[in-house]
DNA sequence: TACAATACTTACTTTTGGGTAGTAATTCAC
DNA sequence: GTGAATTACTACCCAAAAGTAAGTATTGTA
């Protein structure tokens, strides 16, 4: 009931994918998916799409990354072309990350799955207390 | 270029998003990603929006996914309430599953990372050419 | 009696993810 | 001149996740 406001906005989607018979290896839902269903590759690019932003200040945005996995996130992303790196030569050390186009691109699809999880906060919450009481 | 049709819709997304300034464990796209920005549950929900599917179903479609894969991630989505599941006593068995209304709203973000992939499908194939190529 | 079908389990191995600590190259405080 | 601070990483190691392969239960059929 919470998440049906936007239900009026038709899309040719559900139409695409009824056709769709299998999800093997070669399907490009596979390879996206691959690429990108990462909780911290989401959040990276969730920060980069505030602007061009530093290491440390991605560091300081996505809480609980370590400077280990945004290090390797990040190698990943420049290696797809989905961050452009630039270093400049000072000390202590500059080096900046910015989207690239194909980054940028993600900004929409993101932007909806931003909408859904405010949608669906209360129920998101109960999920993780659930989780967090089962650890302890 | 290629990816730019899209780009007259206007969302408040952009203007939401730049007041964030952290995205910390109570975060909730922190909590969300950790739910769903995984490979496999995203690829089953893709398939089970097409409707409701027997467990031998998901496991023809979703290409590449293990029985125990594919019983581990129905069982979080259950547990998370995202599908529901019906036995009925026959034998040999037979287990029906189907998304509920909360799946159900992960359509729209999951329509937009579809059209994402295809508009990026070189793309996409490309970097999984060269991964591929790596491993060899 | 053996087999087929379905929906899982379970035990084991490999791969990947993630944390801790450390490095290099300055600048600044004392 | 010694030591701390800053920044962006790397090397090492362990634990967790994912893959592999085999097994379980049920019962009608050949």
């Amino acid at each position: 009931m919470e998440a049906l406001k936007k239900s009026k906005i038709k899309i040719p989607f559900e139409e695409s994918l009824t056709k769709k018979k299998v999800f093997d290896e070669d399907c490009i839902l596979h390879r996206s998916f691959s690429l990108i269903a990462d909780k911290w590759t989401l959040l990276i690019i969730m920060s980069l799409l505030q602007g061009t932003k530093r290491n440390s200040e991605i560091q300081r945005q996505v809480q609980g990354i370590t400077p280990k996995m945004l290090a390797q996130t990040l190698k990943t992303l420049l290696k797809y072309g989905m961050v452009e790196r630039k270093v400049f030569p000072e000390v202590p050390p500059r080096v900046e990350y910015t989207l690239t186009e194909f980054g940028r691109s993600l900004s929409e699809p993101l932007s909806l799955l931003f909408d859904w999880s405010l949608d669906w906060e209360d129920k998101l919450n109960k999920i993780y207390s659930k989780k967090k009481r089962r650890k302890l």
